[in-house]
DNA sequence: CTGAAAGCGCTTACAG
DNA sequence: CTGAAAGCGCTTACAG
């Protein structure tokens, strides 16, 4: 393979300057539309290939938006960062997407990297510790970041967060189960101390409280062999138990599975509803009813605000909150 | 936030050159150790972040991996995103993860801009359509890239293609359904007239020819959803089935999820496999029996290639099949 | 082991 | 509407 072709033989091909050039691929209104046929022709001609690289240098704009996730395993984060991807790439940016599974040494680095490889904004799900460590690689540059669905403390007023209401939807959630005619309702996983815990949790307790029942709460791992066990040990510890809400659709799913298996029946003698409303909820049995949280909606949001935030000098404000509502499935009527 | 600060900045506030800073951002072995302290030092005062556009326009390595996925909501594809991320990060590479959620223009596209951002190598797990174009994108700078899974009619001595060695795959597992006792064994899922389906079924087809069994086929989406209305219809149209191989595992969890709900009991009465071998078999009831990739391994030994290829020059082979095993959970044994 | 100089492929004022 | 020139921040031979 020869050189790759650069702007000015593009425009030797084309015979005008690599100004004109470059303005083509600007997409510049002062050139003339004849020339700019000819510029456009002449680079299919040669196989012209845009190097980025240059660009950025000279223009520091990279182009590139860093996606940073605690869990790519998750379906809910994988809908986002599928969501939050088609988005920019509509708009001209590519998605670097980085996993960080929970590993808050490994986020610091990833961090770095895509700062160093001059993203010109990042949008992060954080994972939780070493927070020091993280805010100054993000600090290092001053580049436009975005937090969402967790908030890291330290981060307050520097990092602008963005997230579902799932104070409303716990709220909601607990409701339905309320005047689906349950007695006895639990709330299940979440990790104890994590701020989303007890934001997920706090709708439950206030709609309890407001109907003078005892809340019973059992936190662990948000996955689906959490959800599995806990839905053993509530049954032989809490048997009264006739309502659950998860702190997520996995822990849910994995309620189901259980009952699948061992009962009682879900929807009839146990009503159990999710959080995030994930794809899975249609395809379990009973179908999950879950709090949506309208993924695509959200990432466009952080998507818009962060690219206000790169193109114009405008930052988002400190906390925006998206409503939530509930899909209403099997898993919670019967 | 004043300009960044510039490898000129490190050197003046080391007293040194600015090569020799440029030397020890490379680890150049040439360095002092105590110069190289001293630099270091520089740089950690005045808050240098390394510039990786200027050191790529230079050196025309980016140091950044395109990952081109068909269908990152499958967790299939999510796990083995996920570890080829991690272990091009230990060396180094930072991964750019895009999806295409089948499309083939998509797909055109995110390739093309991958390369403009100057991808020192891809990995592209291919939708099918559009190749041409697909190709194009590719062949326009010479990136070395590997396919993965699925293989490009077109691009075959040029992309090379590392794969599971599925037909195996599907042999051991319709071995172990017939040593189960199955009389009447159905395949289930998968696109008709794609590579990857005929390669799926070409072990179970040519076990049963040698047990002088008829094979009973159903084609259709990988999807969970898919295999719970399969199992539906297979249970009115072939009630004799008690032995089915499914496309993927999200058709077996589909079928499973049928089976919990409207029987027959799988495990026992119905014997279920899956292939990929994802983490949700272990989540399901009863547990899924599933051909097992080894993602993880699948996952390095890619990365590996393909740094030889970018570091060496070396392309790999033009196929390579990974070997597979059979996970025997309940769903095949009852 | 370290320094001075050229150049990677673009964009960006500035003239005309 | 188009051209000539400078420069973005590095790396890379080449001397010394």
């Amino acid at each position: 393979m020869p050189n790759r072709p650069t702007i000015l033989d593009v425009a030797e091909k084309a015979g005008v300057s690599k100004s004109t050039v470059s303005l083509v691929l600007q997409g510049s209104k002062s050139v003339k539309e004849s020339t700019r046929v000819v510029v456009r022709q002449a680079m299919a001609d040669i196989g012209y290939v845009y190097n980025r690289s240059a660009a950025t240098l000279r223009s520091s704009s990279s182009g590139l938006i860093g996606l940073v996730i605690n869990d790519m395993r998750n379906p809910f984060f994988t809908e986002f960062a599928a969501s939050l991807q088609m988005y920019l790439a509509d708009q001209g940016y590519a998605t670097v997407i980085a996993n960080t599974d929970e590993d808050p040494k490994l986020q610091a680095r990833m961090i770095a990297s895509l700062v160093e490889h001059g993203v010109s904004g990042l949008v992060l799900s954080p994972s939780y510790g070493n927070e020091t460590e993280t805010l100054a690689a993000l600090a290092s540059t001053g580049t436009p970041a975005i937090q969402v669905f967790r908030r890291l403390d330290l981060a307050t007023g520097f990092l602008p967060f963005i997230a579902p209401d799932y104070e409303q939807g716990s709220t909601i959630a607990t409701e339905h189960l309320v005047s689906q005619g349950c007695k006895n309702i639990a709330f299940l996983g979440g990790l104890e101390g994590r701020p989303v815990t007890h934001e997920r949790m706090s709708g439950y307790l206030s709609v309890l409280k407001a109907h003078g029942m005892a809340p019973i709460i059992l936190t662990g791992e948000a996955t689906r062999s959490f959800g599995r066990s806990m839905a053993a040990s509530l049954r032989s510890t809490y048997p009264e138990v006739d309502g659950v809400l998860c702190f997520n659709d996995l822990v849910a799913l994995g309620v189901l599975a259980h009952c699948a298996e061992h009962g009682p029946k879900a929807g009839k003698q146990l009503k159990v509803i999710g959080i995030d409303d994930i794809e899975d909820c249609l395809d379990s049995f009973p179908p999950l009813t879950s709090v949506s949280c309208n993924i695509p909606e959200l990432a466009e949001t952080t998507a818009k605000k962060l690219l206000v935030w790169i193109t114009e000098g405008v930052a988002p404000e400190d906390t925006t909150r998206l409503p939530v509502s509930l899909t209403c499935r099997a898993s919670s009527i019967g």
